[in-house]
DNA sequence: TTTTCCATGTAACTCGTTACATGATTTC
DNA sequence: GAAATCATGTAACGAGTTACATGGAAAA
């Protein structure tokens, strides 16, 4: 997650509801895990950012007798520049990177059946995450964040599909080498 | 990439041919750069960890005047930790995300033509990404490295079909709210 | 003769995470 | 009475990148 990212996540949601730092944090680990994650110190920093830079407003509140909340909402600059960053960043196509395929280029090395085994392994993870994403309930917090599970659960199936693909075509060489 | 995938790559690389930090990086930036980043500075750190460990062996050679390298091999401990890195690494699924969404889930704050627009503009750029890679000649590298190829070629091609999805969707959308 | 290549490394810097500190207030 | 919740923040740490330093050799 790019800082832009991150300003994004918290300008929206601020947009839809002025809000104090704990909500943000709160609402982001309980609703939003599956799509977006930030831990609680960057977010914190992350609003003050925002805030210096004039991008949201604070005001002080205190309910009761509890710690002073720091309540933010977005400035008439903040708005554009939200808007601004939205396009800029749907419009964005950063180079796909998969971590996991050092082992995948070396996977030579391994003893086909033992490539096989692990390959399985992380397929039946695959559907497993898959099947997790398929059951989830709509989100109701508006079509992009519905659009935005789309979009994990379509490379969840990619993935699924490479898999097995691969899978396959392992067995197929292992059949050849050993008939 | 975590430090367990630098250490497949490095260690992979180096057995199949003993070699120094130069080449090492060379190699990486010249043939593995669309499967593989890791900065100068960080593959000679981790050599030097690596032989630390003693998972690879340094032997100091001197061609001509030129700066003495420093050339490494694989010792059998290595061999071994290679061979269980990879194995481990097959198996691991750890959660896809995608930076970018952060914009996806806010994109019903910009106008419908707009966010039509930009993932138009997105789709494009995807698609000639993926055109590089259906390009790209066969690695000869080994098996592996095409695969890992493939699973990019897989992603990026999901990428395109989810776009194209999207914006048709969104498209329809539009058509609804002003016919 | 100036640029590029070979070859290694260090130091400073950026960035985010982990872990901790604080303290009242509901809930079990 | 203990535990979880509300609410904010700081400090230390780790990890990786950028940029720099060095200096001979080969290529342009």
């Amino acid at each position: 997650m790019t800082p832009d990212e991150r300003a994004i996540l918290l300008l929206g949601m601020i947009k839809t509801q002025r809000a104090h730092g704990y909500l943000v944090n709160d609402f982001i680990e309980k609703n939003l895990a599956r799509v977006a994650d930030m831990k609680k110190a960057t977010a914190y920093a992350t609003l003050d950012k925002l805030a210096k830079d004039g991008w949201i407003g604070v005001t002080t509140e205190q309910v009761g007798n509890r710690p002073p909340r720091k309540v933010y909402d977005l400035t008439p600059a903040g708005e554009a520049h939200l808007l601004s960053l939205i396009k800029q960043s749907l419009r964005a196509a950063e180079p796909l990177r998969f971590g996991s395929d050092a082992a995948v280029m070396f996977l030579d090395e391994l003893p086909l059946p033992e490539v096989i085994e692990a390959l399985r392994a992380r397929a039946a993870e695959r559907r497993a995450q898959l099947a997790m994403y398929e059951a989830a309930p709509k989100h109701g917090m508006g079509l992009g964040v519905d659009i935005a599970l789309d979009h994990v659960r379509f490379h969840l199936a990619a993935e699924v599909g490479w898999l097995d693909a691969t899978i396959q075509s392992l067995e197929k060489e292992l059949l050849a080498r050993a008939p």
